[in-house]
DNA sequence: TTCTGTGAATTTATTCACAGCA
DNA sequence: TGCTGTGAATAAATTCACAGAA
């Protein structure tokens, strides 16, 4: 009947990508940081039987996730670490420095401001923002604390692209609202609620009760006496 | 080892679960968090349609989710909000009320005690561990806090069953060690590294740069020209 | 040989479409 | 009529298995 995918993927002149699967998207990062890994390590090539193996994956997988990407490997040989590091980083887009914003410079923004390996590479907190008067004006961890109404202004202003909610779920969807208002195009959300936004701007929310619960899931599975497969 | 899955069913009298498919699993907390929200506004009944438009995801699909648990539904009707959201509180094993050991007492460790949504039903922190001596004896939110050492005496005195670990990646695996040496049954890592365990432990690992680097893979592709499918 | 890259086979997940009940 | 529950159809992801290059 209709005329599958592939019709559109041929009308592209260069077409490399033909539709990148979703949790092929989602190991990217889990890669990136085994070459960081083995890169310190001094290893100077690796193969697809040891990336699966620190990943908890198949071989065969993990060619397939790279393989859409281009032809990086080498027969016989493998993959050269160093050139793997820093095409995952262009493919994730991690070359270009993306300016965040954090909102909430509670305990929670605190933390990830704090937390080295978050920002490492690729990642720079231009503003914080706060509701809290006795913080504005300050700084936390080399960044300058705003008051929250300043969000549009700044964000404009140094071309913030990223927002960072970590703000209590009541005020985040007009914190979104703010964001979105300012031009950001996309949202990390760490306020445990859906939060509705212009389809144009990405969201991902990382819900912490979420993750509780699934772990629970499965140990209340066991207890019953279950054997299925558990997440080593 | 043994004979698949299928056969193992089979054996047990009354079987309703024929082995759910993970990504259900992923969704069920979701559907929760959507129950609590549907019975604050007092609506007693909610179709997999309504369901389905806040989690934008397909009405069928919430439907057989629901249906692997069993039969909660009444045709023409729809679910009655406040007996789903029990039955998802036992399915997800929340009537339980699991005992939490907190490590690392940070402003991680911190939010993560503040944040009210986290764990108004079904955790509870007995204890937090830090390797700070200053903090040592103090309690955060009403949460003793101990030395790290003691990890194994406490963890086990007080049945400790889930282990959070919020302390930085260098210390992670050891601390993951002290946990599973004290009997923990699952660990929720927030530390950027992949931790090695037996394989009858649990572990979910919730890592804030992979989240980023996901969120600028579509971004770095959109601004690539891209218009497929945005994560609205 | 060893290890990649990739079509084909298989397994798993989603969506359709409709029977059955209120 | 309206909505659930569920087999059947479809779509997607994973794994196999092998050709081809170092």
């Amino acid at each position: 009947m209709s005329a599958k995918r592939s019709a559109a993927a041929k009308k592209s002149p260069n077409f490399k990508r033909k539709s990148i699967p979703e949790p092929t998207i989602a190991r990217l990062p889990q890669y990136l940081r085994s070459f960081s890994e083995f890169s310190q390590k001094d290893q100077l090539v690796i193969s697809s039987k040891e990336l699966a193996a620190v990943s908890s994956i198949n071989p065969a997988q993990v060619r397939k996730d790279l393989a859409y990407f281009g032809q990086f490997g080498q027969r016989g040989v493998g993959y050269d670490v160093k050139t793997l590091d820093s095409k995952m980083r262009e493919i994730l887009g991690l070359h270009k420095g993306w300016k965040l914003a954090l909102v909430g410079a509670g305990h929670l923004g605190t933390a990830l401001l704090q937390y080295g390996g978050f920002f490492k590479a690729g990642f720079r907190v231009e503003a914080a923002f706060d509701v809290d008067p006795s913080k504005v004006g300050w700084e936390l961890e080399g960044v300058r604390i705003w008051a929250t109404p300043a969000i549009r202004q700044v964000v404009r202003e140094k071309k913030i692209e990223i927002g960072i909610i970590a703000v209590p779920a009541s005020q985040a969807q007009r914190v979104a609202d703010e964001l979105v208002d300012a031009g950001i195009r996309a949202i990390l959300n760490f306020a445990p609620c859906v939060l509705s936004v212009p389809k144009s701007v990405l969201v991902r929310g990382v819900d912490l009760a979420s993750e509780l619960e699934h772990l629970t899931y499965f140990l209340e599975k066991s207890s019953k006496g279950d054997k299925s497969k558990s997440g080593g």
